[in-house]
DNA sequence: CATGAATGAGGGTTCATTCAT
DNA sequence: GATGAATGAACCCTCATTCAT
């Protein structure tokens, strides 16, 4: 940590981040940013030049909080298999606290979508998802092809997504719940 | 046709629907949907009690349109399997048209997450397009129970998903190709 | 009576009066007229060329109404000076009902201080009222000079009209009924 | 002095005073308070949350200039009669002025008459003015019974408030005139 | 480094009025 | 004579940003 808690640059961020996360950035105004985090207006600008700069920040700390995170649950575990569910059982306990209000990532995606910057941000911490996924199953199915394994990959990939949006969208558990039962079944 | 192709409320819809898909309904404003649909402010408002109607509006008329589309891919066919597929298809040659900026109704949930109405819309539709796939499903699943079929649905459906709002992240065609790729397996 | 009670023009001239006299003319708007008189735009303009037209139309029937009214309650009465009283009692009743919104004229005339027509109706409508005082007071004090009559009927004018707007500040009869006694006393 | 003759809110309270005094609150509009006292739009929101809020301070501002003003001009007096005329001919002199648009209150209470908090304002000061007549009665009619000096002070006050709506409404001095006769009559 | 006042541009909405049918 | 669709201007208000202190 290179900030102190109660830094104003600190509090933006945490304030902003709950704020966009929790109700979209364009919804969010910068008059409630600065009111909620308790700062000056012109001392936001002193640590943001401007809103969206602040979203590519957002967007940044977002990721790396992922992977810190992810990572901790995922090597908790020795078994690959279990490594591999660790990332569904977490999304699970995440959707089933209630202040779940979808993907940080694919969030920006659809907000952002005519914004290039942004949009290859997530694209490249998706890819960098993918990757992981492909690892994990690579230590599960040792034995298979890499042709294989990357079908596999994909098909894990594209299943966690789905879950991910789906939660989103039928405010429930089940769709995560029902990816993590297909992933089971495919890697045997 | 109740309304001829150039009638002012038309044009809005068209212009706002256009606008709402490619950039966000937060982003595109009534100026904007006026100027372009070449009407007057009072004259939307005439059609439209405010925008957050005419984007309720939106989203229903893009359900159907949906229901519309997808019937007739689908009932071209008549082997169940290709049925199914038809579905994956049909994405894929958007996807490849290069016009596409994710799917209507999950940029709607994202973007309208703190909308009760609006989310209930899309879920209704989703939970549509899950009963859909379920029914496809047991065309070709004929022998099968109804505790694998309804599985087998749900992984569908999630990959169906995934595929639609991974094709939005990557700006590409392989998720949904990849998704193809793994109900075509999964259905044997 | 020249129109039928359901004829288009005179549910807009019902509509909008009780409206102009509940709420004031500029925070009523044309809309809200035909919405609840029942009648097409195009046809309110049909009868009347402009809001401000329909004003001053309701302004000279309130007033026609009101000498009508007033003569009926006035001549029921022989005494010269019950008639007088008449005068107060009749407005006592009107507040008492809880329907009353100020007086007609008197809120045109704060409402409308930029228009010299409309003011100018009013003035005449009160300066009416003054003549119709004065007689009464003439009636009553036969053995009284001119200038002494004169200053009674100016008294009692101002008590009335002092009335009429102190019943709608504070809400309530006293003031009318503080006006009346006064007179009581003035006229011995 | 916590402002300064020009700081905007300074401005804006003074432009929106001259316009809501003379016009009215509901013909002036926002654009054109922010046009004549050369203030930016989002200035005005800084300094108030809304006109209507506006609107409550210009009557608070009102009332108490109006205190000052009075109290000075009857303090002015040793005479407890002279006291008491001196209100009827301040006003006689602000009517004749030419610049009178009737009584800042009395146009609030009509303009207002669905709102309940700024017709509550203009009912205390209005129970304000009565208690400063009757304080000035009682200086003047030592001797009388308290009944009758109540009777004598109510009828003062409608006598200066039947003064101040007719001196709108027949656009001339002498109603002020009439009612300051009326009363010099009354206290003997 | 921190601040609150001030801003231009634009937000969504409603006004009184006119037009074509 | 009656209608509902269409309009330009104006409504009140909020946006992200900058400036003087």
């Amino acid at each position: 940590m290179t900030e102190l808690a109660s830094s104003p640059r600190h509090r933006i961020l945490e304030t902003s981040s709950r704020l966009f996360y929790e109700h979209g950035y364009h919804v969010t105004g910068i008059n409630q940013i600065i009111s909620e985090a308790k700062v000056a207006k012109a001392s936001f600008y002193q640590h943001f030049p401007s809103k969206q700069q602040l979203a590519q920040t957002y967007i940044d700390n977002a990721i790396t909080a992922w992977a810190d995170r992810v990572e901790d649950k995922i090597y908790n575990h020795i078994d690959p298999t279990e490594r591999l569910l660790a990332l569904f059982i977490a999304l699970e306990k995440w959707v089933m606290s209630s202040e779940y209000h979808g993907c940080w990532f694919l969030n920006i995606s659809v907000e952002f979508r005519d914004s290039p910057k942004l949009t290859a941000s997530v694209r490249n911490h998706k890819d960098h998802v993918r990757q992981l996924i492909l690892k994990l199953i690579e230590e599960i199915k040792i034995k298979s092809s890499i042709a294989e394994i990357e079908d596999i990959a994909n098909t894990t990939y594209l299943l966690y997504e789905g879950g991910l949006i789906s939660s989103l969208v039928h405010r429930d558990v089940w769709p995560i719940q029902a990816a993590r039962k297909a992933v089971r079944t495919l890697i045997g």
